[in-house]
DNA sequence: ACAGTAGTACTACGAGTTGTAGTACTACGC
DNA sequence: GCGTAGTACTACAACTCGTAGTACTACTGT
């Protein structure tokens, strides 16, 4: 397992577009996609979806001549996963999550209960 | 506010130093904490304390002619720090919560759901 | 009074990451 | 056969991080 690397602005703004298809996209389909707030060549979109298919976001098929690339985890398991390496960074878990668990709005306590309780059968 | 900026190796290891003295800790007195580990070089030790201050994990006020250094934030905040930053970092916070609450241990769930029991009433 | 020691501020440098892109070459449609 | 889409490879500047040297100041003990 690669430790969650951090992703840079523009890495993660691109895969805030593959997250938002469902069937991935190719290096076109994403430039297209970003067209309205940047302006980037086209090998620069290349360029990053190569290299976060090589840390492990992506991967690729061939479709055609072209690369079709999708991200391997969905944006929940990415959020959860730094979450969790920010929880494992610390020794003592517990005092991390309470702190943690003290800092969310009431809503998403709310939520978080549910979830746990949803899970508690389990 | 700064982006919960990421640490790197050696600038983690010195606030773990720092996190667990009460009163924080001089360059001097970092550099024999971390002695047993690594051979630091002092004026290294004094370069990571001056860059974590300025990236705002650091205080330091004077001390006859040395600089202490104590932390910001403690450990715990600083950890929820980062897995609200990846909360915040997606739409769709509920679900991203909702992944997480599943990704957790059983016991942390317990934990978890004391944590926010207790809390209700706020 | 002078030497060592502790301390600072400032500068440096190499490796790695990230944003950005050019070049050179290949395949396909009209 | 020319434009277009596409790839692979290379490049480069800015920034971060680990690591440290240098030059200078102040305190301490002989």
């Amino acid at each position: 397992m690669h430790p969650v690397k951090g992703l840079g602005e523009l890495e993660r703004t691109v895969m805030e577009v593959l997250w938002d298809r469902e069937n991935g996209a190719t290096a076109r389909e994403v430039g297209r996609a970003l067209a309205d707030d940047r302006d980037l060549a086209h090998t620069t979109v290349m360029t990053v979806l190569d290299r976060l298919a090589k840390k492990g976001f992506l991967v690729r098929e061939r479709e055609g001549r072209a690369w079709r690339y999708r991200p391997v985890a969905t944006k929940e398991a990415y959020v959860a996963e730094i979450m969790l390496g920010a929880l494992n960074m610390t020794g003592d878990r517990d005092a991390a999550l309470a702190h943690f668990a003290r800092s969310v709005s009431g809503d998403e306590a709310d939520l978080l209960r549910r979830v746990l309780d949803e899970v508690e059968g389990t």
